[in-house]
DNA sequence: GATGAATGAGGCTTCATTCAT
DNA sequence: AATGAATGAAGCCTCATTCAT
């Protein structure tokens, strides 16, 4: 947790250096981040920068659970409103809300991707009691899917979910490299017919067909 | 590519050397691999390194170059007597091949696995002329499925080879850092088991229904 | 010398203060010791330490001249009730007042201890008029004993002094490294006959045997 | 242990920075003592220290070995001329042969007195191996004496040996601050009949009286 | 007078690359 | 060609002290 110093400075500063932050982390893998990189972005002296938090990990620690805060709120919100929805439809909703969070947050989403590349044992560090929800996430919706009727109940659940989640990043990955959508809101619309051709993929692979 | 320094040396000590670089190079990505690591581990000294190649980079191209060079043989090998065969049972042979690349060579993996996670700049600078062949294979093989009937035509075809593309690396990936084959052979079984479940949603997610 | 804000400070809040310094400079040399270290245990902020003192110099003068005077006065009390006791009765008795002191007052007797290892300089900063008088108790108790025909006219007065003043150090320090008094008496009674013994040999040493 | 680089250099080379090294652990204690300051006395770039060395803990390990071997050799090259002599005659040459080696080597027995300061746990981690040969030294004498009837064999020996060694110590401390033979050899003298002075006393305090 | 944020100096360590032998 | 020492840049972290509120 950064020191209380941090968090009495004031919005603006706070801001701006939780902004250096995230682009140093969205640009490199924890390792390859540097503080160096971050305070010269936000622009205060090294000795602040330790002043603030004990270390990079300190902070690297804070920005990711308040992205993952910030992630999980935004997909509960919208999953209430969907419960009786089909399973298919509610998976489409999912990815495109991903793919929404990628496009409002794209250094958040960078971050994520780049932490998701880490260590396993480095990940479990970070997770401390957050436990992997977004995974959890994907198995239960694949178990009401099946027990709903709506998808095969023959998969292989664990590995069914752990692709969605895979697949999921896959996109907001390449997403994030390859398009602007600020600039073009026609490639956005191309991009979502992406999403539902791949979906249709997956509609097709896990639907139960008796 | 390595300067002629290199390729004269002794054969023993040049494997010597390739095999200390791709252990550095399986376990950091470029950035964080060093020279330092690779020299004490092949056990030449300093300058000679810069003897032999220009810098890390050098080294490193060299190392992607001869791996992709490898895998491509590995896999043209075997499409060839498979000519005649369903689309499906190419694609599981196929991963079960790629599965197999892995475990016979683990670190060429690893480090593929980490070059796939680079900046796509970083990437296009290595590629240099290979072009994406490995991206290609799989286009080519849904077209042929698509021209044999086999494979529904209305599926995104670039993005249904690029899923295809991530999965295999998501395979090795997790395969590489999940399991210990050479010690346990069943779990290869159930490793191979997984496979086939995840290639049975795909065949059902773009075989013709028609 | 604090300033008087250090000394306008409510008794509880000085004596923390005071307390987090000596436990500090009983672990740490003056060079080791750090603001840092103090105000942490102090719960003070940083800006109210340079609001006491000039620096940490100030602070330590400061507290040496405290346990200066409180060890002479422990001292001086006693040695007045034994006016008339033969020099090596008396002697015993100053050796075990000194266990006495570092078993009651260990913070600072291992201030003192590391005191006594500064260099020269430093410690005659400090001394500042209060002369070495330590030192110059051994003498008069041995100039005493002379005369009193106790101890032997032929030893050379200024090194003996100076002996006695470092096995008594000596002691102390081996005292507080080695054992753990408060809970074990028994301890306490071992240790003390050991100091009997080292007398035991002083004690032949220098009396007068005409 | 330094690396074989430091090895490698030439020796008016390698005598300056170990020069420079001694110079700062005389100076310094452990702690104290920094990198900074004995590159700056050997003149050696910051970088070229750490290829000669993984730390400083291993440039004053190296040194403090170099030093107990010298003392050793000295001690016991000597030690072997007088086995038949009268045991305070041995401590007599003893104690001369310390001032001795302080005054040849008063840089060595600078940090010698230094490190006898250091914790317990510390000198245990650079001893390894070594035991503690010195304190050894006097109970072996001691026993000797005792055997020779020469020693009262009432004195406890544990404390009768370390009180000799930390007088030792005292005398090679207290020579090194308040002396400079060098330019003074009567204060040589003077010094030598105060340690004749001293060794009188502990003669009286410990030879057999029946 | 109290507070605690700002700052930069100073020390540590690692490394890539160059260069003299 | 081989070697390995030299070097300095770059990053890390800690701290004493100052200063604005």
């Amino acid at each position: 947790m950064p020191k209380k110093t941090f968090f009495n400075l004031p919005e603006t500063k706070r801001k701006k250096i939780i902004k250096a932050a995230e682009e140093e982390f969205a640009k490199n893998s924890f390792n390859e981040a540097s503080v160096a990189g971050i305070i010269e972005q936000a622009d205060i002296p090294r000795g602040s920068f330790y002043q603030y938090f004990s270390d990079l990990g300190d902070l690297y620690k804070y920005i990711m659970k308040q992205i993952l805060e910030k992630k999980l709120n935004y997909f509960n919100n919208i999953l209430q409103d969907m419960e009786n929805k089909n399973t298919f439809e509610l998976l489409k909703q999912l990815y495109r809300l991903g793919i929404k969070f990628a496009n409002e947050n794209p250094l958040l989403t960078a971050i994520g991707n780049n932490f998701f590349q880490e260590d396993a044992k480095f990940k479990e560090d970070i997770y401390e009691g957050f436990s992997d929800q977004t995974l959890n996430f994907y198995e239960k919706i694949i178990k009401r899917g099946i027990k709903r009727g709506e998808i095969d109940e023959n998969i292989y659940i664990e590995l069914t979910s752990l692709m969605l989640y895979h697949l999921n990043i896959f996109l907001a990955d390449n997403f994030l490299k390859n398009f602007d959508f600020k600039n073009s809101p026609d490639s956005m619309k191309n991009y979502l017919s992406h999403v539902d051709q791949m979906l249709y993929i997956i509609e097709n692979g896990i639907k139960n067909r008796r």
